[in-house]
DNA sequence: CGGCCATGGTACCGATCGGTAACGTCGCTT
DNA sequence: AAGCGACGTTACCGATCGGTACCATGGCCG
């Protein structure tokens, strides 16, 4: 279409990537660009170097491609933790405060729109869509494991630090669509340390 | 149509409301129950109890009508704000205190799908749209009147503290939508009470 | 009473939505 | 070489999208 600028990261059908694959890929940067409901299945297949009827050979509905972009998207903020484990390895508050510092960045980063589980669920409020299964089992297993990394730190309340954690990192994502990000990042790793600090001296 | 269930204070035809608070009114509890982008004008005229014809009497597009929407939520925000300088006169902390509580129980209630504008700014990321200009105002104005009311609390480093409030709100808001608000409220009012412990022993 | 304007009703417009049928073609395997 | 399955292409489906033309009605005001 000619409404969408093309994405610099597409992929066509000359190149050795399966269509599945670029299917996903597309689909999921068109999502997060646009929001869900923005994109239609024409213009997802046009920007995999593909068209509708291999789309649907892969997935059996919208709403199924759409579940799938989600859960492509819950693998990576997984891979998200193993590799914060790699690079602190042992060291569970240096990786508290690399997995902070990153989602500053994030925040900071105006080619960023948030949180793609979070905004789909804003975007699919039905009750019954495969998406929000996803969504609610990625945000509880991300909460767990940050609940874990908490408790091996030493930090006091591991459960409500986490939480409170992820309220602050939720709302800065939010926030920076609705007004901008400036000095949203820094206001974040401030307060992030003011919970280290006031969970870390008890016991 | 057969999709949406009528809402409880849909208006009619019957009655002496004018058609363009009908049609507001109507278009209010759609688009915040089913997202702005789900929510066809002819769904809203039917709501509303006329026909699509008279809604474009009134309101030039479906944009327009969603920046409407939008400044009418803007409005009850503002609204909120005077209620509360009238139910605590003279009494700053106690303001903000009710307000805080206010946010809490409304992250609590399971009705209730977060902030409108801040769901409109992640379903509407197009910067041409109409509605931007409504969100941005609306957000920097509810954080002028909370820094305001930091300030005559004489709290200290008003802006930041206004900033940390606002993130946990916002925060609490989208997250209620992902994963559900249970014991959301306290975890709110207790990071609040910390925020204002921590910024009210400095002169 | 006589207009007149806001409203309601209906039908319609082109475009796009999600989804499908039928067919051609290519490459890989055996 | 034969066959088969994956992919691409085109055309199509009914439904809905945002938006409009046209006309009837009815209440309000002169």
């Amino acid at each position: 279409m000619s409404f969408f600028a093309k994405s610099a990261t597409s992929h066509s059908k000359g190149d050795g990537i399966p269509p599945r694959a670029r299917i996903l890929a597309a689909a999921g940067e068109l999502f997060y660009r646009h929001g869900i409901r923005a994109v239609g299945v024409d213009s997802i297949a046009e920007a995999a170097g593909t068209n509708k009827m291999t789309l649907y050979r892969h997935f059996s509905s919208k709403d199924e491609l759409v579940a799938e972009y989600l859960r492509q998207e819950a693998g990576k903020a997984d891979a998200y933790w193993t590799r914060l484990e790699g690079e602190h390895p042992g060291d569970p508050l240096a990786q508290v405060r690399a997995w902070l510092a990153g989602m500053a960045a994030h925040v900071a980063d105006c080619n960023q729109r948030g949180c793609a589980l979070a905004n789909a669920a804003i975007e699919l409020p039905e009750k019954g869509h495969p998406a929000r299964a996803v969504i609610e089992e990625c945000k509880r297993r991300q909460r767990g494991a940050l609940i874990g990394l908490c408790e091996r730190a030493a930090l006091s309340e591991p459960e409500t630090l986490a939480d409170e954690f992820l309220l602050l990192i939720e709302g800065a994502r939010v926030t920076a669509q609705s007004v901008g990000a400036d000095g949203l990042g820094v206001r974040l790793v401030r307060m992030s340390e003011a919970l280290i600090a006031a969970h870390a001296q008890a016991s």
